[in-house]
DNA sequence: GATGAATGAGTGTTCATTCAT
DNA sequence: CATGAATGAACACTCATTCAT
């Protein structure tokens, strides 16, 4: 028989990576990095341990291509109206989204938050990662100035410890912070100056 | 010459473990727990592998012992005035104090929140935690309710996120997050209702 | 059109067989048996992992078969003239022979060197070797005493150790022994009796 | 009770070290290197695989250090005389010396010659070993320059090979060729003129 | 109390070999 | 005939822990 086209096999490669991804993060970000065995993720992912190598060259490679598969997944909507001008509705638009991506998808935010205090590792991902947020922060500003903050500046740094223990919260004690009076608050906070 | 009185050697006891404790938690912290061997942190600390073992059970029981001290040492200064009454002063105070430590104890701090990352893990020691903070809370809904803000339940939200955030921020990226002008817009915002 | 003949079928199998031992005795040479995979000879090879064991039963069957197939080519240029008498003639000619294909055919002398060095494997193929050798040798002991040498068995192991040590520095450390001279010098000594 | 002196722990250290090295050369040398594993050697030397880690880096640090020492042994018998004139009397005892080396450290001789044949590997190694040889050489041209042979230069081509051969043939194939005769023979051969 | 040699279970990783297509 | 995904046994190596001294 004839052997299988070279389609065929660039398709099974794509779902297995993706499965041996997906069964990696979950036990990743359950039980962290290092408690995690390959042999571990390769009996969940029900494989042998073996075809992992097949497919990620080592398991920080493996934890490099999570991290790197989840930040485009999790950038993507934020990539649509690049015109750098946040609109109130916008501004909004992002907080929802934020939210909603924070709580869909806890298990890889909570690897990324691990690992951003491991120091020495992954610097190089965490730092691309970073890059986004810098823009953002720009737009933001600009946002807040428009808005008519006396001090847009003082709001930023507010508006930023916020965001970041909202997340951090929602990751780690999902219970104690209930999410959407704190996205109301949010929104009416910072999407209308004090006057 | 007379022996050691028991004292003396309890106290030469508790210097060791003490000592043990810092080598270990500057590692724990820089490199991560499961990266740091015990060779490494006797020979940090200057003493042999097996001493550990007489101070502490494991390397699990090391690490446990780290954090429950550590967590005494920073509610030492807020047990004062348990009279569950926050004044201004005491809440500026309150405010001062926290992001004096978290600078001051970083290495501490990022190890803490490293854990609270890696759940199935020390759940009993992080429960502590949880208790004191679940005691300020309280303390925080009454201040903003007598500060007169028309929804101190929100306030109380953003207020949790807000410290979470500066705190985290604090620990992972120092650079990012100027403290004081975050400190201060932190005690305008929240110490005077919005009017 | 018409199939191809089984000739047809049995050359090309000959041929693909060929490349795949001519690609698996350059890498075992250069960087060894052990540290040279499948999946190296296939690449190098341009073919899959999986043919190469259409054509041979194991990895050891590979290298078996490069070296039987290696000695008989070696073996070729001696079974000419087979007599058994070996004239001064002849003799230079034996060396010659002997010296090009040294050079000719480094990777597989060396190998072949390297594999004597590993006993306990290939006992069998390294026989069928030697038993031509032994061949030389009577021929070679028989042409001694025809150039009166005084002492024949003695020259013969001298010979033999002259021989191999040159064969085996061609190969190991081609630039330190500069084989043109040392062929003069052999032939000067060996084909003319010391008088 | 106290604790071993650190002169004991010196001593046992010394001491399972060569342990370690005897029993890791004769199987290196009986069965290649690749072909042993770390877990063989430590049930062939009586230990645990973890304590080989205690002494040695890595399976080729442990492989280094047995080039190495067996190096020094090696040349500590040719330090004696360092005036770099070799009379006749110091030639046969250089070749007597040599010879029975070959034969009572066999294992290590044989994995000197393997390695010598794996490229790219232990290329410093292996140098450190030339220097010495190449002093050697300097001493012998002028030997035989001193003996009057009519091209010197051509005599030490002949010698060397017919050492290096001699050495390979002892380790290869011990049977093959009996050693004494040929000591008899070589010394005959380059410790006198042809006259 | 203090040492570090010694253990062994566990880790990440490699690779010859098989097999459905 | 030809492919490369998949396997699993084996490997080198690590490290928390024990224990004789």
């Amino acid at each position: 028989m004839s052997p299988r086209t070279e389609e065929q096999f660039g398709k099974i490669r794509e779902e297995r990576k993706m499965h041996i991804m997906n069964s990696a993060l979950e036990l990743f970000a359950n039980e962290g990095f290092h408690s995690t065995s390959i042999s571990k993720i390769a009996k969940i992912a029900g494989i042998s341990k073996g075809l992992i190598y097949n497919y990620f060259e080592s398991k920080d490679d493996l934890l490099q291509q999570i991290i790197i598969h989840g930040t485009k997944t999790i950038n993507e909507p934020f990539d649509r109206n690049k015109d750098g001008l946040l609109t109130e509705e916008e501004f909004k638009y992002f907080l929802i989204e934020l939210f909603s991506m924070l709580q869909d998808r806890r298990p890889f935010w909570r690897l990324f938050y691990a690992l951003l205090l491991q120091p020495n590792v992954f610097t190089h991902t965490i730092d691309t990662f970073e890059e986004i947020t810098e823009r953002m922060q720009v737009n933001l500003l600009d946002f807040f100035k428009r808005q008519n903050f006396e001090e847009p500046e003082k709001e930023l740094l507010l508006f930023k410890a916020t965001i970041e223990g909202a997340s951090l919260m929602t990751v780690t004690a999902p219970g104690q912070l209930p999410l959407e009076p704190l996205l109301d608050a949010i929104i009416e906070r910072y999407s209308k100056p004090n006057k």
